[in-house]
DNA sequence: TAAGGAAATTGATATTGGTCAACTTTTAAG
DNA sequence: CTTAAAAGTTGACCAATATCAATTTCCTTA
């Protein structure tokens, strides 16, 4: 009997299942400690969900807003995946990040009221729509939803910041398997096996190098032994000599 | 009669006295439209005030903030300029930004309760320092001082991840000049001359790249007659060929 | 299951930019 | 004014990676 293999939508049941059968309430959601609730009595709680919009679910491709279009809301990830990504001027897309469950899109539009990247699922996912302005009014009367939104900011530009890293290809991709894998481990998932829908144009794009150069560093990192990468599903074999890439 | 050059004290005063003579409250601060002040009414701008802990002024190379130390403030440029940079595995010195009047610096604190950056004055100047929970506590009142300083992050954030591109070391230098060049213009100052107290090993960390490298593509530029840079005073020549050389 | 398109791989070549070392200019201090 | 240290410049060389073109593999869908 042929093994067929498993596409896109039956691996990501087979990693994220918990996540797409979790209820979209907060108190139920498997992400809420990474989240805005973190923290949050359950007065609190009820109050900051009363202005989410219901989870939607959408298909891959689809898209949750586009560049330049008017900024009314926040979007957090409940299940899935997403990119960023803008527009350069000789056409090219450009990522400029990747989302996982519990994380916040569109944080950049607040400051001029037009988003500056459009948000795209990369495989089937769900989301929370938190318009702006209830969330401000409900922040109003709940310091500690104001202060966990300061923080997810302030935690967004350190890391922009922290990326800035100027190091060799191999190092770059080296960090970001390694980030990727904190932040699977930080939502309850293995931090050495995850499914990452993510094309490899996509992460060279993110990764500012060719997708030739990525392609070939890969399968260097393969032959190495330090992981190991199959129909999207990442495997870290050797996890101390991948932080040693890093250092250089 | 000789002519001696004038040193970094006195070209700042040539450049920057409007600043340095600007009284210390947000009321007469010559960047208040572009700081935390930004659309405040009289009552709120003087409870915004009655948190700034007085300005304080720093001579070069004095730091305002340690790596590693505890969070507890805010501080702004009032005058003059400074940088912010972290130290490698390897020893060496990375510049995450600069810093002009008006810009908040410390930011990156907030998410962690420890400043992740080292914040050095680059030449004489002066800064607000803003207790970050008094600052809590008179935004709870005020929501549009909490409205500003979201716009800040959200801007940060922003600009963070715009600079992530991928271009040439040309583009990025033409880049940083172009940024600069709008930052001194909003601040009221020539967008064709500034005085630019950076030396050129801050400017090759900051763009990531060798100092050696910045020096030889200062100097295309200078030789296309696109720029012209000497004793830190940067003079822009043809700003829409500086353009073209961005969009590469 | 077959076909077409998208994604990934591979090789050859050209270019960019890093490194090392020497040198010049500028700045700061006595 | 002199001197030493810091900052900036230059040249030669080399390694990393972009680019171009051709191919292979994988995935989707009819």
């Amino acid at each position: 009997m042929r093994q067929h293999l498993l596409n896109s939508e039956q691996q990501l049941s087979k990693f994220q299942n918990k996540l797409l059968k979790a209820e979209s309430r907060c108190q139920k959601c498997a992400v809420n400690t990474l989240c805005l609730p973190s923290g949050l009595s359950q007065e609190e709680l009820e109050e900051l969900e009363s202005v989410i919009t219901s989870s939607k679910i959408t298909n891959k491709n689809d898209t949750v807003f586009t560049l330049g279009e008017p900024f009314t809301a926040l979007y957090i990830v409940h299940s899935g995946m997403f990119k960023s990504s803008v527009v350069e001027e000789n056409g090219k897309e450009r990522i400029i990040s990747f989302h996982l469950p519990g994380e916040i899109m569109g944080l950049d539009g607040i400051h001029s009221s037009i988003y500056h990247s459009t948000s795209t699922a990369l495989t089937m996912s769900s989301f929370c729509k938190i318009p702006y302005n209830s969330l401000l009014e409900v922040a109003e009367d709940h310091p500690i939803i104001q202060k966990n939104l300061l923080k997810v900011m302030s935690k967004e530009i350190f890391i922009c910041k922290k990326n800035h890293l100027d190091i060799g290809s191999k190092a770059k991709l080296a960090l970001f398997i390694k980030t990727l894998s904190q932040r699977f481990k930080a939502r309850g998932y293995s931090e050495e096996e995850f499914f990452l829908p993510i094309s490899q144009r996509d992460i060279a794009s993110y990764l500012g190098m060719a997708e030739e150069t990525l392609s070939r560093i890969f399968k260097k990192l393969q032959k190495l032994n330090v992981v190991k990468y199959n129909k999207h599903i990442l495997t870290i074999l050797n996890k101390s000599q991948l932080s040693e890439i890093i250092e250089g």
